[in-house]
DNA sequence: CCCTGATTCGC
DNA sequence: GCGAATCAGG
């Protein structure tokens, strides 16, 4: 698979909206972080929001860089890292690292007392079409069956389990709660 | 150990 | 140009 104008588009798009590497290469398919990350690289779109001055580091391999000198170019680096001052930098995280599947949707365990009316906030992408389900992708099933807007949870399931951590706890909460006693309980 | 992005380098 | 391997960090 290659990228295509679109998938090439498309990564822009998630990539700009913040989603993770791992995200967007789950997204489109076919590809990995690393193809995702690399891609961002060559397309230039990169530096986020780093803080490390990433300085050149030397790999592991035998064949030693030999980059040394002439590559701190004032062209060489396409987000400055001296703005990094200036700009408003996030604490530590970069913000939207990771957990970006977490906030999917929980309106099962969730009180979810106040019906937030947020229409277009969750730029994320909600949920996957059961082609974009993988082994690690969360197949709880959320929505109306048969309808446009059932979809799959898609976040990370946990190894072994179909399902993410939080739609593993919905998925096998009776187990904890499987004492004999305490079928009386509810009866 | 899970994840994140960054970089290098063989292809 | 591509992306796996690797690195460095949270």
């Amino acid at each position: 698979m290659s990228w295509n104008d679109e998938r090439v588009e498309l990564l822009k798009k998630l990539w700009s909206e913040g989603l993770s590497a791992s995200q967007i290469a789950t997204e489109l398919g076919e590809v990995t972080r690393n193809a995702v990350i690399g891609k961002v690289h060559r397309l230039g779109l990169s530096g986020r929001a780093k803080s490390a001055p990433t300085p050149a580091r030397p790999r592991a391999s035998g064949t030693a860089p030999a980059k040394a000198g002439p590559m701190n170019g004032p062209m060489g680096a396409p987000a400055g890292r001296p703005d990094a001052q200036a700009r408003p930098q996030r604490p530590t995280t970069i913000g939207n690292t990771a957990l970006a599947a977490d906030l999917d949707e929980a309106p099962e365990e969730a009180p979810a007392p106040a019906p937030v009316m947020s229409d277009n906030v969750v730029p994320m992408t909600q949920g996957c079409t059961i082609m974009q389900l993988t082994e690690s992708t969360c197949r709880w099933p959320l929505g109306e069956p048969g309808t446009e807007s059932f979809h799959f949870c898609g976040g990370k399931a946990n190894p072994g389990m179909p399902y993410c951590q939080t739609h593993a706890r919905i998925a096998y909460q009776p187990v904890q709660d499987r004492r004999r006693d305490r079928r009386l309980a509810f009866l």
